[in-house]
DNA sequence: CTGAATCCCCGCGGATACTG
DNA sequence: CAGTATCCGCGGGGATTCAG
C-alpha cells in the first residue's frame, strides 16, 4: 500500500512542509549523493577510500560533505584508528540501518525498472 | 533486509554505476521534488493548483520541469480538458504507482523519526 | 486557471592543488 | 591514506511578465 502526502497529513499535522524537520531530513537523505553513500555502508563498515570508489564518481569534496551530514544526523558513525598511515572508517548507526531498510525497496525499484524508463 | 550497493551489485554488474540508466533514473526520483510530487500524486488525481499547494514551497518553474520529467519518464500522466477556464490533472501511471509504492517506506521513516534527527 | 518565457542571482557541486 | 582549501561554472530556483 502507498502512502501519500495527504494521507500522512492526516495523520500527522504539518508534515512535510516547508522547512518543517521531515523536510530537512528528507533533503539530506535525497541530497545528490545521499542514497548512494547510505547504501554502500548499508552491509557493513567501509574506509574513506573504499567508499570512493564505492560510490562511482563521487567527488572528495562531495563525499566529505554528505558524510559530515549523516554524522551530525546520526545516521554514520566515523572511526578513525591513530596509525600511520592513517585510517578511518565508516559505518551505519542502528538509526542509520533501519534507514537504509526503509530505502531499500526504492533501490531495488530503481534497479529493475531504469532501462525501461531511460531507453522506452 | 536491507540491500546494499555490493549485494546488488554482485546481481547486476554494473548498476548505480556513474552515467547508467539506474544513476539517471535515480536522479529524477531524488531531484529536489522528485519525490514530494510523486507523494502528493501517490493516492489520486491532481490539478495543477492543487499540486502547487500540496507540494509547500515549490516554484511554478520547479514544478513543471519536474513534471515534464516525470511525463518523459512515463510516471505521471498529463491530461488537459479543452475547456475555459482550463483544466489539467496529473496522476501516476501504473509504473508510477509502482514507484509511488516503493517509496514509501522511505517516505514513512523521514516522517517519523525526522524529529529526533533534527532536535535530538 | 495553466502554464511558457525571460532575467538574474546564488550556492551546489566539480576540478585541482595542497597538507598531516 | 584521508582529508582540507580554493576557485569557479552551471543550473536550481525566485520574480516577473505574458499567453491561451
Amino acid at each position: 500500500m502507498t502512502v501519500s502526502l495527504q494521507v500522512m497529513r492526516a495523520q500527522q499535522d504539518g508534515i512535510f512542509t516547508d522547512g518543517c524537520p521531515s523536510r530537512v531530513v528528507l533533503d539530506h537523505v535525497t541530497s545528490k549523493w545521499g542514497v548512494l553513500v547510505l547504501a554502500a555502508l548499508a552491509d557493513g563498515t567501509l574506509r574513506w577510500g573504499e567508499l570512493r570508489r564505492e560510490v562511482d564518481g563521487i567527488s572528495e569534496k562531495m563525499l566529505a560533505s554528505t558524510l559530515k551530514t549523516f554524522e551530525a544526523d546520526g545516521l554514520v558513525q566515523r572511526t578513525a584508528y591513530p596509525e600511520v598511515p592513517p585510517r578511518v572508517d565508516y559505518r551505519l548507526t542502528p538509526r542509520g540501518r533501519d534507514l537504509a531498510e526503509a530505502m531499500s525497496p526504492l533501490m531495488t525499484w530503481v534497479a529493475a525498472h531504469a532501462d525501461a524508463i531511460v531507453n522506452g
